[in-house]
DNA sequence: ATAACTTATTAAACTTCTTTAATAAGTACC
DNA sequence: GGTACTTATTAAAGAAGTTTAATAAGTTAT
């Protein structure tokens, strides 16, 4: 329901202590370091809540007491902030080449990256080999998430054309239930979308489209209102089916214009593909910012894209424009969506 | 944040009893009548809970007593419903050339209907007067719920260039400061996909398109997860400036078809323009269902359309394509913002 | 018509958070 | 170095919901 009739989201006095504890987790993530006067401040909860969780959570080994912090004139408080051995996470970047991986403690520091051989034409035996590994390594490993190029629905493939042995395979059950795990699974769009759109810290909620025109045919994560666009089929974001001309998609465009010999003549084509489709997502969704990869557009071209597109939709709706690394929001995302996972805990 | 990190939205006891009383109300406008084991039973709230909550709710008069239940065996249940006369709500559809208004009392029940001449062209003095007379009528007015044709950010005009007098007006505040009434003011084309997507009465969080091909220009009200659309300028769902074609962009291509002569062959245009549309949609935010006016296209004009989408993107990605009554959508959504605003009081 | 049985309602005990008061532990100044 | 002042921490009282037990009000069947 839009309307703004509540239909169960509700809370009972039992998920009060799990609620606070996870505002303690999340405000200690954020500020690194905490006494519970600060915490009190920060989260809005009563001192002497946070004084009995929060002691509960030293017991349980789940924060640390890391000493005493300044004094404003009176005794000096303990400060106490996430132990950083309670839990490991592993972060996975799937490609065909090779995998990624990012083992992260519970403070949300990297502490170990690897890459190994690319599983996704091997199949699944060859992920869980390389994962049981790092499991092995890694104890307090708890949760695990995997970037994937493809469509997943709740932890299921349900669409990466290219490899077979994936096919319909449910990482999330798979891997929940071998090992013990709380197991993630995104597409990589989408991640670095959420990669992006957490690098601004923007609290209010927006909407971004993260344009990406790679080797295997352009695509788009977007974000709206704050949340990753799934789609009914779990096919948005896939631009280059985009009609923009009379006889050619938005992929049609891009490779006639890198078909084209003057090297001018190619680039301005290209100019032309994507200021058409800033005008479509402006006079659809009408997003905040549109992101394009650094390797792929300059400033200067995108001075070029918002002029062409001022003249298709009026210039003051156009959003903002902007070129961020791909590979840096991508693993942005995979480490946020990771620590998001672990803190959510219990 | 995408990543599910809290930032404060949160619940302390004091706001529990707030939280159980709305509970209450959505049950009772859902079901129309129930006993306080049924309440118990559906909103998960303790028994002695609901009891004591709709003992003070009878007390203030917010809820009735309206006899007993059926027996199962057992002593026979009180029932009770919303007192339909505790409060009235306003809902207005402001067209150029009429003004609509519907009075609601607080079982969402219609107990009256009136259209009023239009007042865009003549100024929120005449809306003003109109609303007077609304206000006199029934004292127990308690919301106000405003359709209007343009682009509205909380309540204030953002963009509304037919209508000069309405430039910038803030109707939130100036009738909340005025009368005191809770004000909601919400543009057509997302009112009427409200509409809509409150009477599929889906509770998982689609994604919808509303397209209108009106005398004004074409557009779209647009959710996404479950969320209406407004866009980072108000602009979204404008759909007309989408380029489709080397030269046109959806509204030219639309003219350009009403302006053939034959009458076939300027039908096929249209089909070609809509289907060129939905395909957009379906290859960006791939929405579940896209609805069109049934004053505007039929069911077979559904299937043309399909059918060309089907040659521009993957058939399976397609949306379901329906047609809706449009006005009923409209007024639907209107009544439903305007309970919603009721039920949520306080 | 009354006894046995069901079910609604009320009351009491318990849990959990908040608010307010009391105590403990430092600082700073003379 | 002791006294007065600050601030952290602990303890007690209050508010609000849940769970469990007790009571009241009807039904059904003999």
């Amino acid at each position: 329901m839009v309307v703004k009739i509540i239909k169960r989201p509700f809370v009972n006095p039992k998920m009060m202590g799990e609620m606070i504890r996870q505002q303690i987790r999340a405000t200690l993530y954020r500020v690194k370091e905490s006494t519970k006067v600060e915490l009190a401040q920060s989260t809005g909860i009563s001192f002497p809540t946070i004084s009995k969780t929060l002691d509960e959570m030293n017991d349980s080994g789940e924060v640390l007491l890391t000493g005493l912090g300044l004094s404003s004139g009176g005794r000096r408080p303990r400060t106490y902030k996430l132990n950083p051995d309670y839990m490991t996470g592993l972060a996975v970047c799937l490609e065909k080449d090779f995998s990624s991986y990012l083992i992260l403690n519970y403070e949300g520091d990297i502490i170990g990256r690897e890459t190994l051989p690319g599983v996704l034409q091997a199949g699944p035996e060859l992920l869980t080999e390389q994962i049981g590994i790092f499991l092995a390594r890694f104890p307090s490993m708890r949760v695990l998430t995997l970037g994937v190029p493809g469509a997943v629905n709740n932890g299921r493939v349900s669409h990466m054309p290219d490899y077979e042995r994936f096919k319909d395979f449910n990482f999330r059950t798979f891997y929940e239930e071998r090992f013990s795990l709380r197991v993630q699974v995104e597409n990589d769009m989408n991640t670095t979308v959420i990669g992006y759109y957490d690098s601004i810290g923007s609290d209010d909620s927006l909407s971004l489209v993260y344009l990406y025109l790679g080797k295997n045919g352009p695509g788009a994560g977007i974000i709206v209102n704050g949340h990753v666009v799934r789609g009914g089929t779990f096919f948005s974001g896939e631009v280059s089916y985009v009609p923009l001309s009379d006889t050619q998609n938005f992929m049609q465009m891009i490779d006639a214009a890198s078909a084209i010999q003057d090297s001018n003549q190619s680039r301005s084509k290209l100019m032309e593909a994507i200021s058409r489709l800033v005008a479509v997502f402006t006079a659809t969704i009408n997003p905040h910012i549109i992101i394009f990869c650094s390797t792929e557009l300059t400033n200067l071209d995108l001075v070029q894209i918002r002029n062409r597109g001022a003249s298709l939709v009026p210039e003051e709706n156009l959003p903002k424009l902007v070129v961020s690394d791909w590979k840096q929001d991508y693993f942005h995302g995979l480490h946020q969506l990771t620590v998001g996972s672990m803190l959510a805990a219990d």
